[in-house]
DNA sequence: GACATGTATCCGTGTATGCGGATACATTGG
DNA sequence: CCAATGTATCCGCATACACGGATACATGTC
């Protein structure tokens, strides 16, 4: 029981839950790329994806030297599957996930002209 | 976005979750009942109403001197149903559950058997 | 209208948590 | 090694909120 609020808790915060939301893709992004589809500064971006890890909700990835954030779909729990599902059809709607999801596009496409840049 | 957040955070307490497991069944309780299978001071529980009540999960009712509260399905969004079945399908298994249904049922059996016997 | 009952709210206290700049740690490249 | 980059954690501050006794309010009863 208590795990399970807690599992609420975490989805209880505007910012982890568009977090939430451009994961839902099932892409695993780096702190960096959340950085600037939300537009925060990096300790907040990192201390809520800590929060989303350590109740369940994520997992992490070092490779390199970005760590990457991606959803923990496999070993959830019935309850956080069907939590999942639901916010897979509700988020994506909203106003500001749309809006973080454009300046996450964005950003990478950027970033993929400046690799290109780079290597030429 | 912030809406959605606020009723995820009304769930991210252990408390309310145990609320939230007893009104499942779809039965209206008043918060003497809610109080008597909770094992919790009067204030507390209204507390939590309350803020279950703002958040959008719960409608309430009075009656006499009593207050009813009951889940707010039908005028909840698809989101909220989405969670409320996936609550319904869990939240029944945990012991804490179990354990203050038991309570709930036993004192309202000695409500009931109160009222024969004042009426005897 | 005094009283009992059921409920909401007030109050002080302690704890959790959000914030974001500053700092520490880890990894890679020179 | 030293610098640069990506990330985690520390820090002080502000706010939210949980707790439960005390009090206020509402309703029904005599």
């Amino acid at each position: 029981m208590k795990t399970i609020s807690e599992q609420f808790k975490a989805l209880g915060d505007e910012t982890r839950l568009r977090i939430m939301a451009l994961l839902l893709d099932g892409t695993e992004y780096c702190v960096c790329d959340l950085m600037a589809a939300l537009d925060m500064p990096q300790s907040t971006v990192s201390r809520h994806l800590a929060y989303l890890k350590h109740s369940g909700w994520l997992r992490d990835r070092r490779q390199n030297r970005w760590i990457y954030y991606q959803l923990r779909a496999d070993q959830a729990s019935a309850l956080q599957r069907d939590i999942l599902v639901a916010l897979a059809a509700t988020l994506p709607e909203i106003d500001t996930a749309r809006r973080d999801r454009k300046q996450m596009d964005s950003h990478l496409a950027h970033k993929a002209a400046d690799a290109c840049d780079s290597s030429a």
